[in-house]
DNA sequence: TGTACATCAGTGAACGCGCGTTCACTGATGTAC
DNA sequence: TGTACATCAGTGAACGCGCGTTCACTGATGTAC
């Protein structure tokens, strides 16, 4: 069992990423100390090594969830020229975005327990939502920030709704709706 | 201290009632037996007298939540003859709305909970956000059903959103940009 | 390069705590006469 | 209407459990010579 200063950077990356991807997929409060480190094949007791606290992983990890969103969009708009508006719908409003919780936006995945929480938590998502909304508003090429708010507003509300419904053929219907509006709004004027 | 039949069925409906405002204003499983009792001036050994387990009251809680939204939604249109677009929005994205999760919307509160929750809890919800799909429908005026989802979505979302915000600026922004966007989607044609 | 030792990453038992749930009990309710 | 008693709504101590956190310990790492 080797307990190199490597590996101790590295185990405190892997408990942060299945952290990030824990909380997208239960919530804030689902994550728990023994079951995370157990998920990375650790034991409980070293996990103060790593963090101060239960609050202070579960504040990194929401960071850390929300910068993966961010990379994500980047990533997806350094293929073409710039930031393209039916690309980012199209990708936001998948169903491959819908059925990966795990790895998808933290946005959409916790804005309603961001809501209930510390303001600490509510203005570093605060951020991110503003780049959003700036993302969008270049997306759409014109110079309209309640254009811009609408669309982010649609896709988080479709994703989160989409994620509700039990009926596949439904659930789809509702990612479609909302693309194709979002369309329809990116082709009318200002 | 009295316990006649009649005081039970009251404390049955005090319990269930403060229930649907606690998971709105902290979600699913912010929901604790001990503390709930305490919050009705109730002992914790009785709870079990009303309910068989704390999940079954989650359970009712859930759905008095959502149909509380439903009875708003109803109370407001017959004031008038019918369901009324602008009304509804502008009901639904207010800074009284936002402000009041205890009372407000169940599906905006507990979507992404119940989107980590059981079949039988996500297709409770999923009913609620179709009927939210016909209602919206309606309001329009136009038999456009895609309109319909997306306006729901866009609400849903904003409202979701102007929770997290701190900067109460940027929070009635993002009610105020949404409110006036649905309002253009509805003057114009399907 | 090889040895001796301090460091420290990770282990796992133990802690107090709040949780959901159970149950023996209390005493007012409401019924039978 | 008045009395005697069964019912049962609510009480509060007790349960086992998983939680976050602490800490004495282990043994590989990595440094000093």
């Amino acid at each position: 069992m080797g307990h190199s200063q490597a590996e101790k950077a590295q185990n405190r990356e892997r408990i942060l990423a299945e952290a990030a991807r824990q909380i997208r997929e239960g919530g804030l409060e689902s994550l728990s100390v023994a079951q995370l480190m157990k998920s990375v094949n650790l034991t409980h007791g070293g996990f103060y090594g790593h963090f101060e606290s239960r609050s202070e992983l579960v504040s990194l990890a929401l960071e850390r969830a929300l910068a993966e969103g961010r990379i994500a969009v980047r990533a997806a708009n350094d293929e073409g020229e710039g930031p393209d508006f039916p690309e980012m719908v199209g990708r936001y409003l998948s169903r491959s975005h819908r059925d990966a919780k795990r790895s998808g936006c933290a946005i959409a995945a916790l804005a309603t327990d961001v809501g209930r929480a510390d303001a600490n938590s509510r203005e570093v998502m605060e951020q991110r939502i503003e780049r959003f909304f700036e993302t969008a508003r270049a997306a759409l090429g014109q110079d309209d920030e309640d254009k811009a708010i609408f669309a982010v507003c649609a896709m988080v509300g479709g994703l989160t709704l989409a994620r509700v419904m039990t009926d596949p053929g439904r659930s789809d219907t509702v990612l479609r709706a909302v693309r194709e509006q979002l369309l329809k709004l990116e082709s009318e004027a200002g």
